[in-house]
DNA sequence: TTAGGGTTAG
């Protein structure tokens, strides 16, 4: 039941009749607060006294905080509560937050609270967290330190999962001496025995590097260790090395050999291994048959095994088998996903079908799958192949306004394809939409723009695109500077660039000359002085061309002060 | 957040 207002407990309204004594909650006569400590305001009758956050509030409210600053104030906050304890639980998102948002001296500080002051108990799923965080940052060998502040924060020896987490992430950033230092000392202060997934991450990391013979030795040993033996997955990931390495009949028989020798059962990730194996080696065939086996061995194909068959016939050009795989799928049943429909819409591109493909498209839509960048960047290219510009810039302007996540590679196909038919009109608007939105065209592109904008007597254009790239971090590479600055030489306008360019003093040159002495003066400040005689050896070469003699004098003069 | 599969562009 809900209480009046005016008799709730934390309530205290400014018409209560007895305005000159403040309202007094029941509890303080239980607790009483320090008048001294905690003095009610003056002007207010109400003397709120502040709710206590449970560990449940605490986390929703981290969780709930945007700015990794203030999700630590909130953890710093509550815990000052009389009787409150952080626990694993909120310890596990403030660390989650930070290190999300790469603070990894607050993640620093933390452990070392952890270490030094808690009592509760942790589990090492935060350190699991912890190491992804730091593998995706590049810092390795923090990613190991993690591992090896299990024992002494959770008091307890590292779990296998652990180590595979660990071995996992270490492998997949090439740092096989720190993936060795792992192991050793697993076994040695830990003695903890590789399992099979441990060994699977070893021949996972073989046969990416194309070494088979090594991926078998550790098969090999695998058989030997106690424990640990090889499964489906061991199995599919060599047969998947093998395809790769262009294999396929080794792939084949090593597959009778799992099913007959070790009676492991393939699966449909197994059967997707050998589709795509013989796919990308252009026999579509085999890989339809190979399809036809599962089914009739009772596996029957899902949409990643339909998506891989359908891709094999779009790059043998057999568009129309194409177009019959995904008919055949949904004909089974299932419904495709993201990934089957850009498969398919691919398919309509590749055979100028884009309006097909965009009428697929909106099926997507009125299914409820959602396109992503990829399904996007297959339409926009497309588009701009048939200089269909207009539709692909709507898309692109419509597209995340519904929902649509672009990246940055959807806007680069439209603006390289607008730069390279010299659409600089179109480009120009792409650009201005592309860096509202954060994201800045490829380097090259960035170039090409310019030049091309000056060679079409846009200057002022050109400027403001620079403007723009600028202020994303760009800076052109020196031939088109020194483009830029030619094109306007009788005019200042690409000067105030210049102070980007100090380092490289034969830039300057150029754009000196045709400025008054007085502002060409006051960029030199910011040079070296063994610099400012290469710009002078500049200024005297091109003095001769530019008339330029008088300047030169003052620029001698003024260079003479400052290296003084 | 312990190990294996499918799509684009460059």
């Amino acid at each position: 039941m809900k209480l009046p207002l005016n008799q709730c407990r934390w309530f205290s309204s400014s018409s209560s009749p007895s305005t000159s004594l403040p309202w007094i909650s029941p509890l303080h006569y239980i607790k009483p607060v320090t008048p001294k400590l905690n003095p009610p305001p003056e002007t207010s009758t109400v003397q709120r006294r502040p709710k206590f956050i449970t560990h449940e509030a605490a986390l929703t409210m981290i969780k709930a905080e945007r700015d990794p600053q203030r999700a630590l104030q909130i953890f710093n906050m509550v815990s000052e509560q009389r009787g409150f304890n952080h626990n694993h639980a909120t310890y596990s998102v403030i660390l989650h937050k930070l290190a999300q948002s790469k603070k990894f001296k607050a993640v620093d500080a933390l452990l070392r609270q952890m270490m030094s002051f808690e009592t509760c108990k942790f589990h090492e799923g935060v350190f699991l967290n912890l190491m992804t965080h730091f593998a995706k940052s590049s810092h390795h060998e923090r990613t190991l330190e993690m591992f090896f502040l299990i024992q002494p924060i959770v008091r307890e020896k590292p779990s296998l999962k652990a180590v595979s987490t660990c071995l996992n992430l270490l492998l997949e950033s090439g740092r096989l001496d720190l993936a060795r230092k792992l192991l050793v000392e697993s076994k040695r202060g830990f003695d903890l025995k590789p399992n099979s997934c441990i060994f699977n991450i070893l021949v996972k990391h073989h046969m990416r590097n194309g070494d088979v013979d090594s991926a078998f030795e550790v098969v090999k040993e695998m058989r030997k260790c106690e424990g640990s033996y090889p499964n489906l997955i061991t199995y599919s990931t060599l047969m998947g090395g093998l395809c790769e390495g262009g294999r396929l009949k080794d792939a084949l028989q090593l597959f009778e050999e799992m099913v007959s020798k070790d009676q492991i059962l393939p699966d449909v990730l197994t059967y997707n291994v050998l589709i795509n194996g013989f796919c990308r080696a252009g026999k579509v065939d085999r890989a339809r048959r190979i399809m036809d086996f599962m089914r009739k061995n009772g596996c029957q194909p899902n949409v990643f095994n339909y998506s891989t068959l359908m891709n094999g016939f779009r790059k043998e050009g057999r568009l129309d088998e194409a177009k019959e795989i995904f008919a055949e799928m949904r004909n089974s049943g299932l419904e495709s996903d993201v990934v089957g429909y850009t498969t398919f819409i691919n398919c309509l591109c590749r055979t100028s079908k884009v309006d097909e493909a965009m009428s697929v498209l909106r099926e997507m839509k009125e299914k409820g799958c959602r396109a992503d960048a990829v399904t996007i960047s297959v339409i926009l290219g497309a588009l701009c192949r048939e200089n269909r510009f207009e539709e692909a810039l709507e898309m692109v302007d419509r597209l995340p306004y519904e929902g649509v996540r672009l990246n940055k590679a959807c806007y680069r196909i439209v603006l390289n394809f607008l730069c390279k038919e010299e659409e600089m009109k179109k480009a120009l608007y792409l650009l201005g939409l592309m860096l509202g939105r954060g994201f800045r065209p490829h380097f090259a592109t960035s170039n090409q723009l310019l030049i091309s904008l000056c060679n079409a007597d846009r200057v002022e254009d050109a400027i403001t695109a620079l403007n723009g790239l600028i202020e994303m971090g760009f800076l052109p590479e020196d031939q088109s500077w020194l483009q830029l600055v030619e094109s306007d030489k009788h005019s200042i306008r690409f000067i105030p660039f210049c102070k980007l360019y100090v380092h490289k003093v034969y830039f300057l040159g150029p754009a000196l000359l045709a400025i008054p002495i007085v502002e060409a003066c006051s960029l030199l400040v910011n040079i070296s002085e063994h610099n400012s005689f290469h710009l002078l050896h500049e200024l005297n070469q091109a003095a001769g061309y530019l008339h330029a003699k008088e300047s030169i004098c003052v620029t001698l003069n003024t260079l003479g002060d400052l290296i003084c």
